[in-house]
DNA sequence: GCGACAG
DNA sequence: ATCTTGTCGC
């Protein structure tokens, strides 16, 4: 079966590609050591009529920016909890095309599996550029979890329909826990261990970081110039 | 039928 | 996601 299919497609649509699409996520693999690293985010206009999408590449250890692309859309597609990747995935993607590097595993903004049909945006992107993916929220989709302890490193699983489909893991001291899952190509531990190796003094991961400050340092030049 | 609901 | 500065606390 592709994985190939429009993004032009209704909402009920849409849910059925993902139902399919999901049948195809390995999300049982180790992930190999890794020596370049993308993140991508993405971040909107006041009425959500445009958004802006960015995808910034570093190197593993020292973070240093490799390479960086970034562009302005149209919105095709509304924000409908659970099918965020209609909306933001098709910009993510021509970002993607600009960069030359082919990083060995890309850090999403939202969930990977941690998602109803198991196929968040993590998931569905790494599924359209074959590479592993994570996913990292900042918030809950779907599952129960119960509060992970204080301390850095701190995590509880993540379970949906009585099956773990990520960790709540706490990046930083008594901040907000992130909520991560595989997205393709990857294991849970595997993503856990790697946002917690690029985590330092902030809640975000560096390059999640640096995906965010880009993206919007590209939405301000838009409004002005 | 009533909540919940990534960005 | 976005509207928004300073301010409180570790």
């Amino acid at each position: 079966m592709s994985i190939q299919h429009p993004w032009d497609l209704t909402p009920a649509e849409a849910r059925a590609v993902q139902a399919e699409l999901a049948g195809s996520v390995d999300a049982t693999s180790p992930l190999p050591a890794w020596r370049t690293l993308a993140a991508a985010d993405v971040s909107f206009d006041r009425g959500g009529t445009v958004l802006f999408a960015a995808v910034v590449v570093v190197e593993a250890g020292s973070f240093r920016l490799i390479e960086r692309a970034g562009l302005a859309a149209p919105a095709r597609f509304p924000y409908v909890p659970g099918l965020l990747s209609f909306r933001e995935a098709p910009a993510l993607l021509e970002a993607f095309d600009r960069i030359k590097t082919r990083p060995d595993v890309v850090l999403c903004d939202g969930q990977g599996i941690a998602h109803p049909r198991r196929l968040g945006i993590a998931s569905h992107l790494g599924l359209r550029l074959d590479l592993p993916t994570i996913g990292c929220a900042k918030s809950r989709l779907c599952g129960k979890y119960d509060e992970p302890g204080a301390d850095r490193g701190d995590r509880s699983p993540l379970v949906d329909k009585g099956e773990v489909v990520g960790a709540v893991l706490r990046t930083r001291a008594k901040v907000a826990p992130l909520f991560v899952s595989p997205g393709h190509r990857c294991d849970l531990e595997s993503a856990v261990g790697l946002v917690l190796d690029t985590t330092r003094k902030l809640r975000l991961p560096i390059p999640a970081r640096m995906a965010h400050e880009y993206v919007n340092e590209i939405r301000r030049e838009a409004k002005s110039g």
